[in-house]
DNA sequence: ACGCTCTTGTGAAGGCATTCACAAAATCGA
DNA sequence: TCGATTTTGTGAATGCCTTCACAAGAGCGT
């Protein structure tokens, strides 16, 4: 439970990141994560003519707590006036900074189905430095419409038009099938960080990064946590009825065990 | 870097989830959130006819290493066979029990833009045990067609649709600005879980789980990485100047630290 | 029946991340 | 100038997760 506290995803393989940032420290993975909330939290402040903001209500407009949040902004340096708060201006600037956001980077998104689509046109992108350089899709029908103002290119240019934008990420919405194959060839064109939401695990070289999102994935672990709460309710009625009957095991309690 | 290893979404809020199974264990977060990557891979290996598994070879398809596997795995009970392996179809029928799979959850689907059409349309959710009961819009424009098959509602059947069709689960795709309002009516409405894809924080009470999917987040927690290897190959290459020159600082070097 | 080989399941150790709790710093009013 | 108040920054403690390493168990060949 714990409502909005609740964020996890946890797929927690270790990771060996680290980064000296000018004050020669290192940022927990973690940390990372979670700078890119307390972003966008700052961003709506500024929005809001907010100058000053203390840890207590930035923490909680990017539902953390305090404490958490003083901590991760310890680890970029010391930008904040104790009695006083954090200047949202500059907290942002250093965020965007230690998170490499100040160079606007080009973006490659491949396979431009209705996810590929959702994501060209996501704002957030945009708006937080990245710039969508290179579209690509093997679909002929697609090839040579417009999404959002950028021509689709055919698949066969994806080397060329890596090498020629200096791209470095790339965002893979291709169907699982042909996900390695695609990121095998982006690999091989020089990118070095890759966004996958096929349902595949990429195999890449030790210095190609991978984040995944996987849909079903989320869902699934909503679901146990439904499940959970049932059974628990469940258990919480037999309790009762136990209290009563002297019996006490429901037939659906027994549901977590069925094969 | 670590190549595939890498996977680390931690946003890391703690939870107090925990859930007892039928041995009465209790399964950690971080497996839970794993449990979905062996389906996938179980799925798979069954599709390709295998019938039986070594806890090493389905790490490795699932990208993690075969200890963790194994520790996960024993959360659930002790369904492997030493010196053998484990049983595919058998393993992947406890983990869809674990993860309440088996019980075909209805899920409400909020916002058919684009993203909420790649939803609808991801066969990961039908055929792992998800069945979208309900698409909700309040575009006069999209209500009324249909989305793989199913109708669109307009948005002031929201709480009847839930009610009717006994929903649990929620996936709100709609813009920022209205996700709050969605989200508190489909919670008076009798939602326990919620998928968000809006850039926004949402407030629910302690009973409702709320997992997030944050995609610019993700794009900038792949630049912070992207960013350190090129700071470090920028130290590696003025450690190497500075063998020959002895200044050692390029101009580069210093970018964590801008301003 | 027995020893060899393979692979699971799991205590124990170690590493990260979160939380606690308080000293240090800054402002404000008198 | 000084004390009261606020809020940061951070050691220390706690807890969770991962990794290690090996005993226990299962099959197989002889």
């Amino acid at each position: 439970m714990t409502a909005h506290r609740d964020q996890l995803d946890a797929l927690g393989v270790a990771a060996d990141h680290r980064q000296a940032n000018g004050a020669g420290r290192t940022v927990p993975d973690a940390t990372v994560a979670r700078l890119a909330l307390y972003l966008r939290a700052l961003t709506s402040l500024a929005d809001a003519g907010t100058a000053t903001v203390s840890s207590e209500s930035l923490a909680s407009a990017a539902g953390v707590n305090s404490a958490k949040l003083r901590k991760d902004l310890s680890y970029l340096g010391s930008y904040g006036v104790r009695g006083v708060g954090y200047d949202v201006e500059l907290l942002t600037e250093q965020i965007r900074s230690t998170l490499g956001l100040n160079q606007n980077r080009a973006v490659a998104l491949i396979g431009l189905g209705h996810l590929g689509q959702a994501l060209a046109g996501y704002a957030g992108f945009a708006s937080r430095g990245f710039r969508i350089a290179a579209l690509v899709d093997n679909d002929a029908a697609l090839v040579g419409t417009f999404v959002r103002g950028l021509a689709v290119q055919h698949s066969d240019e994806l080397e060329n038009l890596v090498r020629a934008e200096d791209i470095s990420i790339a965002v893979i919405a291709v169907p699982a099938s042909v996900a390695q194959e695609v990121c095998d060839r982006l690999v091989a064109a020089g990118v070095t960080s890759i966004l996958n939401f096929a349902p595949a695990v990429l195999n890449v070289p030790p210095h190609v990064d991978v984040r995944k999102v996987d849909l079903a994935a989320e869902l699934q672990i909503l679901s146990f946590h439904d499940n959970r709460k049932a059974v628990q309710a469940d258990i919480e009625a037999d309790a009762a009825l136990a209290h009563s009957n002297g019996a006490g095991l429901s037939a659906r309690a027994g549901q977590a065990g069925t094969a």
